[in-house]
DNA sequence: TCGGCGCATTAGCGTAGGCTGATCGCAGGA
DNA sequence: TCCTGCGATCAGCCTACGCTAATGCGCCGA
């Protein structure tokens, strides 16, 4: 890990998370944003680790005053917290642009990698890149790039919540269906990507489908699916 | 770490060695490159770690069949560390020079940065910096990218063996002087780089100095340090 | 020939992160 | 009301990496 453990010294090139504690911020304050409850079994699932690892790791991030955890288990960023969790999300965005843009990765692969490339992004390579980018607001899927004032538009709505014939323009993929790479390629090759228009086809809620068309084309979405994608309405 | 430990499960995406092991071997590529003997106690310094903890590291890795130790205590690279090894420093000087050539750092900077920048190239990344910088053959300090058959031409001398009036090329910076953060910086300010050429003005063997000319500025160097530059004689 | 010094090694510790196997409490369904 | 299952937690272990203190060894210069 370029960040493994700093025991015993201060540390000298900078004072950050370790990569795990910084992938544990990402995954709260991306869970925060999008209204969830967020409790420690929710975040061993999501790191894919056993219960009591993630209950250590929190209880660790607790003792370092990044989050506080109340009478009901629910776990939540202190200032600190959100402060070092905005700059970790700030980092995985502009690295998702990065190497969409400049690499020419694939939308889904370029979340993949983003993971491996953010803990290695030193505030001057950071710097290099927004420059290099002309100073990037959101991330491939829409997520806003915190530190660039851009912010979710609430009247985004959840795709599920729209009826046959509505016109519609995706504006945001959830964080949580980004860890599904099969789905985010999915997206992709449909090219159901923010900035896009698509109308509602047809709706059938006893069968959780969601019909979307396209340039002619069908696109199906689980209403589960379609529920965490966020889109404007066009009259 | 992006890659911090991986105890029990099999690691999915890579089997690749720790950060901290990738440090070793590099540090025992380089060193065995420029034919110098590798001891334990070596790499402490170099690692800027204890002794201990330097040999225990060493000892994992000889578990891992990557390197060997002799009866006089010099650590070797097993073929399969040296595969290792390569891959890593191919890595580093990749980095290097994509983040000097694309990003613009500065020529010391981006070895300090790539120390950080290599442990998070995925083959995925790798693939598209070399296509998009189109195969590059060296770091910009002059040692070979493996994998591109590159090689130090052995016609390259050391700097310190040349005499007042020799003309010559820099063709190569020892990765040693490297961890120099100010001596590169040095050598960049005065454009001493591979590729450039000077003609030795003065050598007071004596004082450990070493002076050149370039463009009509005199450039002071410690035969120490003039030691580990390699030179092509321009006749 | 002897004293040091440099290097290797052992012993003993500490933290971060992982895991498995309990145990315990609570909330909801039968 | 009782049972079941999920979530929280404790106990006990493991590896990777760091450190300090202390020992042992061999070589080199006085």
């Amino acid at each position: 890990m370029a960040n493994t453990s700093e025991t015993h010294l201060p540390d000298t090139t900078e004072n950050r998370p370790s990569d795990t504690v910084e992938d544990y911020l990402q995954s709260i304050y991306s869970l925060e944003t999008e209204g969830e409850k967020i409790i420690s079994a929710r975040l061993a699932r999501w790191m894919r680790v056993s219960a009591p690892t993630a209950w250590a790791t929190v209880q660790r991030m607790h003792r370092q005053g990044m989050v506080e955890i109340d009478a009901k288990k629910t776990i939540h960023l202190t200032p600190h917290g959100r402060e070092l969790a905005e700059h970790v999300a700030r980092r995985h965005r502009l690295s998702e642009r990065f190497l969409n843009d400049v690499l020419g990765l694939g939308w889904a692969e370029a979340h993949e990698q983003a993971h491996h490339f953010e803990h290695a992004m030193t505030p001057v390579i950071e710097a290099r890149i927004v420059e290099m980018m002309g100073n990037p607001t959101t991330c491939p899927h829409g997520s806003p790039i915190p530190g660039t004032g851009a912010t979710l538009d609430p009247n985004w709505r959840p795709l599920d919540t729209f009826n046959v014939g509505d016109r519609i323009r995706v504006r945001f993929i959830s964080e949580e269906l980004e860890e599904d790479l099969d789905l985010l390629q999915y997206l992709e090759r449909h090219n159901l990507k923010p900035g896009e228009e698509v109308e509602v086809h047809e709706k059938v809620p006893s069968a959780g489908l969601l019909v979307l068309r396209k340039d002619g084309e069908q696109i199906s979405l689980g209403l589960q699916v379609a529920s965490r994608i966020r889109v404007e309405h066009l009259n």
